[in-house]
RNA sequence: GGCCCUAUAGUUCAACGGAUAGAACGGAAGUUUCCUAAACUUUAAAUCCAGGUUCGAUUCCUGGUAGGGCCA
């Protein structure tokens, strides 16, 4: 529809005015308070046509009502041309199947979630993963998109956490304790620091400097001790770690099963650090890269307007960004994608700024493909969530919480009283994972959010919650008009009232909004879109009748207009990751 | 200290440079003999400040202020 527009009205333009439109044009929705569905704004060629705002408005509005059938009558107010559109071309387009691509157009490699193996899921991490994944379902439309995660499995937070479980853990593990793997590790890592405190505090008052206890920390000195022997490739350390990793392997799995999450490829820290090694000394020895006098290896980015930054320690252990050097390298010659993807917060995004840089320097070209994803924290009312003063908002806890008052409510109301044991549960697990996925979706991803613990997540107004109802009452309908051998087929000609014109003309709107999500990477474009149409529906189900409507023909037009707007929420619900349920 | 990001009702979020800035929660007042009241209706309430560009600025530019982040 809006091509169609687009190209008729620049006809338009050149048979007036002989004059080219370009890329000032644009359709938007005509105001409720006004008459019309689509409306331009002829401004922008006022001062090239010398006409007033008003006459060109009129020659291009009568050009279109001529030449165009599918235009019905059109207004003119100040420079702002309103067109209508005619019903039948209406309903011919918002029925129609959507054509959202034919073909797959790119290769696309999209990491995310890239958790630490010392601690558990928390909040922050599901905004990453519910954000990495709806936009890979996004892009699966116009693309061949593989979904990568990449486990930082290494490194000397690791080694904390297994230091502090050799001392103190007792030989537990996730089986005797019934603890989940994830968590009982987190806990010793969390242990460690408990103890790391006690003893620097004991240093400081034996006359240490904060900074020298700091260091002289015994804890500290044996898990560093620790990392060299892992790195050496000890194999006790190595069997530990092995283990360790592995039952936070399996807690992060039940977590992604929770959020519906998968990937195509999972990739290790472990196994790519020595590779990034590898470039940054082949890096050094073309004198790409240079060396201080301590033996770290740097890169100058001050030509480029930033620092120099650290590629290699003193001591030759690798930081973040030597293993992201190796890991890029790896992925780009396993996929040969046109476009790397990253999701990751905006905390980082100084440091994938240096990595296009270095693996620009370093002479891949494909360094420009790398694209940094980049999204805002999740913040609680008081602040940034703090693991030391207990503050983080844990992934599992805050689904389980969910799913507990999902259930109440539902039985508070009776909801779903019919449905056996198992059909129960499932629901409210649906219920409460369409909360928190909508709720995390629907912001812009690159703006900050604040989540309140105290209030939770709402399960009224512009919620997933709300959604999901709204798709459960059309199938309610929809399964009352069959059980009545109501066959839902096209209707005859027919007239519309104004509800079912904006429903239409919403519905016209899905394929354009999916391709500006896709194109923007944000799924919130989807999430306003369907929160939109599900309230314009809810609305016209309050006023209208629709099963009951006693005109056969009219009863037809609005099975078949509520069952197509069903088809199209369940849609934009799958393409935020979201199940939809036919009862609740 | 240098660099980056953000600022909209009491709160959480919308609004390709376009018409009277939309919603939700919370507040106030209503709607159940009728297709699911997790819904609907009515109502009060906001663009951080000062300049600039423009026919038109919440949006773009400059300078403040406040918050967040990154690099030392």
């Amino acid at each position: 529809m809006n091509e169609l527009l687009k190209q008729d009205i620049s006809k338009a333009f050149e048979q007036s005015f002989n004059l080219a439109a370009g890329n000032e044009l644009i359709i938007q929705k005509t105001r409720k308070e006004f008459i019309g569905d689509y409306t331009i704004n002829v401004f922008p060629w006022v001062k090239q046509i010398r006409k007033s705002p008003e006459e060109i408005a009129q020659t291009i509005g009568n050009y279109l009502l001529n030449n165009c059938h599918y235009i019905s009558e059109f207004q003119v107010i100040k420079g702002f041309l309103n067109l209508s559109i005619r019903t039948q071309t209406l309903l011919e387009q918002a029925f129609k199947e959507p054509t959202i691509s034919q073909s797959k157009q790119q290769q696309i490699v999209i990491e995310f979630s890239s958790p630490n193996t010392n601690k558990p899921l928390h909040l922050g991490h599901i905004r990453n993963n519910l954000l990495g994944n709806s936009i890979s379902l996004i892009l699966s439309n116009f693309h061949n998109v593989i979904k990568v995660n990449l486990i930082n499995d290494r490194g000397i937070h690791i080694c904390k956490s297994m230091l502090a479980w050799q001392k103190w853990g007792n030989g537990q593990t996730p089986e005797n304790t019934h603890i989940k793997g994830d968590k009982l590790v987190g806990d010793y890592y969390v242990l460690f620091d408990k103890e790391y405190k006690k003893q620097i505090e004991q240093l400081i008052s034996n006359g240490y400097s904060k900074e020298e206890a700091e260091k002289k920390a015994p804890l500290m000195l044996e898990a560093q001790e620790m990392l060299r022997k892992w790195e050496q490739g000890d194999e006790k350390v190595h069997n530990l770690w092995k283990t360790m990793n592995q039952w936070v392997y399996n807690g992060f799995e039940t977590t992604y099963q929770k959020l519906g999450i998968t990937f195509d490829k999972i990739y290790y820290e472990s196994e790519t650090y020595e590779l990034g090694k590898q470039y940054v000394l082949k890096g050094l020895s073309e004198g790409i890269f240079f060396q201080k006098s301590d033996g770290s290896v740097w890169v100058d980015l001050t030509q480029d307007g930033l620092d120099e930054k650290l590629l290699l320690r003193a001591d030759g252990t690798s930081v973040y960004i030597t293993q992201d050097i190796g890991t890029a390298v790896l992925r780009y010659n396993e996929f040969k994608p046109n476009r790397m993807i990253y999701v990751v917060g905006n905390e980082q995004n100084y440091h994938f700024q240096v990595l296009k840089l270095v693996l620009n320097k370093l002479g891949f070209s494909w360094a420009n493909t790398i694209y940094h994803l980049s999204y805002g924290m999740v913040e609680l009312p008081e602040g940034k969530m703090k693991s030391r003063e207990g503050t983080v908002v844990d992934a599992d806890d805050l689904i389980a919480e969910l799913e507990h008052e999902a259930k109440q409510i539902a039985l508070k109301s009776g909801k779903l009283k019919d449905a056996d044991e198992i059909t129960f549960q499932k629901g409210i697990e649906k219920i409460a994972a369409a909360a928190l996925k909508y709720f995390i979706l629907k912001v812009d991803p690159e703006k900050n959010m604040t989540f309140n613990p105290q209030e939770s997540i709402d399960f009224d107004g512009n919620t997933g919650t709300f959604i999901l109802y709204t798709y459960a009452r059309i199938q309610s309908i929809l399964n009352k008009a069959s059980e009545q051998n109501i066959v839902v087929q096209k209707p005859d000609a027919i007239d519309i009232n104004d509800k079912e014109r904006e429903l239409l003309l919403l519905l016209i709107d899905f394929p354009y909004v999916v391709a500006e999500a896709a194109s923007l990477f944000n799924p919130a474009k989807i999430a306003n879109y369907v929160y939109c149409l599900s309230k314009e529906f809810n609305q016209y189900y309050q006023s209208y009748p629709i099963l009951k409507e006693e005109n056969a023909n009219i009863r037809n037009f609005r099975l078949i207009l509520s069952q197509k707007i069903a088809k199209t929420i369940k849609r934009c619900c799958n393409l935020l990751g979201i199940e939809t349920i036919d009862k609740m």
